[in-house]
DNA sequence: CATTATTATTAACCTGGTTAATAATATAAG
DNA sequence: CTTATATTATTAACCAGGTTAATAATAATG
């Protein structure tokens, strides 16, 4: 039954996550949210008032990408623009009511998601952890795409 | 030191493969091919003669998206698009000595990519490869994203 | 022979990126 | 204090990699 490699698991969970990815979702607002504009909002949640160009750095992308998600989501009333006090130059981010509703929305989401993969993980032995763990972590560390 | 769970591990080797995917490579012929590109040669090369309707099933895609490949690759010489007899309205493709050439460099590189991973996997022994496999088989049965 | 189904193709659209250019504003140098 | 430099946000133009809806030609079926 089982002809797998290790590898091939690996491989089959990296396109579960991307499809995962690449499906929007309803976060409770009733609209559904690209995984760029939900990210963007739990940058801005965990980090309210950072500028553009910070936020690019957070979310890994460039600042015109990060622009075009803060354009969006500002235009849906998920973030809200302004600006510090004494700079006219730089932007500040702040979660609306609506972005704070949709963060919640996703921190429940992710929880309920991870949360039985993580049992998982909590039921093995320590040893099995550790064997686990040592694999992988050679995999990531060993991978010639690093 | 390894504070990371091991679900951090799988998004860890989920994103170096995405980044490996989205990074075009020159499989000795000269050009830079995208991994849209370089796996409809493979899909070819493995079933030679399919038309265009079996390509986008072998390659997961719709029909429009395996016709945008097929064209791009038709044009830079790497796949040949004819006709069986009495049929003039399916395709059939095969690749070109180009298409062939760049299949062998990429049976070569992703022998060399994950050599070094299967090495690392025959070298458990088969309590720990089982522990570690059934770990990750219940991972990808379990989850919720599935 | 007429109808229906299938095939390849095209058009139009979208996400999620990129680099290069620009105007406004801050910062630093003289 | 002014001038030069650097930084910021923004825009434009492009690309990969998809999607659905529509169309014309062809094959298969009643």
């Amino acid at each position: 039954m089982n002809e797998q490699s290790l590898l091939d698991m690996i491989y089959a969970s990296h396109q579960l996550l991307s499809q995962l990815e690449a499906t929007p979702r309803d976060y409770g607002t009733g609209d559904l949210l690209y995984a760029s504009e939900i990210h963007t909002i739990v940058a801005i949640g965990r980090n309210p008032g950072s500028n553009l160009t910070r936020l690019a750095e957070l979310l890994g992308v460039s600042k015109p990408a990060a622009f075009k998600f803060v354009r969006k989501l500002a235009a849906s009333k998920y973030i809200q623009r302004g600006y510090l006090p004494d700079n006219k130059k730089e932007v500040s981010f702040t979660l609306t009511e609506k972005g704070k509703e949709a963060l919640s929305a996703h921190q429940t989401f992710t929880h309920n998601m991870f949360g039985p993969l993580r049992t998982l993980e909590s039921k093995l032995s320590p040893s099995d952890r550790e064997t686990v763990g040592s694999y992988l972590t050679s995999l990531i560390e060993q991978c010639p795409w690093r």
